[in-house]
DNA sequence: CACGGGATCGTCT
DNA sequence: GACGATCCCGTGT
């Protein structure tokens, strides 16, 4: 909660086959199982796909969402105790150009990496990178202070799709920069 | 601009 | 065997 609020105005860096991308986080949603039905280890379930989120925060979860989507997500808690951020949008900062690339768009436009799914591709981050470390020394993704940010106001809302999650749903634990261009336009805000 | 549907497949029952 | 923590494009207004 605290932490996915932490991340906005956060940098999040890739740097796959020496390809460097940067983006501002704009946009985050947190999963606290388990108590969170939304969530995917709601009820503590463990699954192999699950497992990652109950180790010691510090590294990514990446799930595969509609058969398409790859979902970024960062586990915050320690071991034992599945908390998760998901990454929803970024602001492009550096490597726009190779996004454009992998997102395959002749040009910049917000819905470059507005949406968990789209910034993940913007990012090249796939599930084959499920479980990676954000802090080792060769981490290829990670998250740093910017040197210069603006001041910006947190705005928070309820969760996307997960209207199934009964009482959970209502929860306001979506979190975004006010007034940020790359937030995504689901559900308004 | 709002809505509706299709794409597409790993994961869990 | 069903169903998503989604996106995009088509249609109609």
């Amino acid at each position: 909660m605290q932490i996915s609020q932490e991340l906005l105005g956060k940098h999040l860096v890739t740097n796959f086959d020496g390809q460097l991308t940067v983006g501002k986080i704009v946009e985050t949603e947190a999963y606290r199982a388990p108590e969170d039905k939304a969530s995917h280890a709601y009820g503590n379930r463990l699954t192999p796909r699950t497992k990652v989120m109950f180790e010691p925060g510090g590294h990514c979860y990446i799930y595969l969402c509609y058969g398409i989507h790859h979902l970024f997500n960062v586990v915050t808690a320690s071991d034992g105790i599945a908390h998760a951020v998901l990454i929803r949008a970024i602001e492009p900062v550096w490597g726009i150009e190779t996004m454009l690339q992998r997102r395959n768009m002749p040009q910049l436009k917000t819905n470059l990496s507005a949406g968990p799914g789209t910034c993940s591709q913007a990012l090249g981050l796939t599930t084959a990178s499920s479980g990676l470390s954000l802090t080792d020394d060769t981490a290829m993704i990670w998250i740093e202070t910017p040197v210069v940010s603006e001041p910006f106001q947190i705005q928070s809302g309820t969760r996307v799709g997960v209207a199934y999650a009964e009482e959970s749903a209502f929860l306001p634990w979506r979190f975004s920069i006010a007034g940020n261009k790359w937030v995504s336009k689901a559900k308004g805000l």
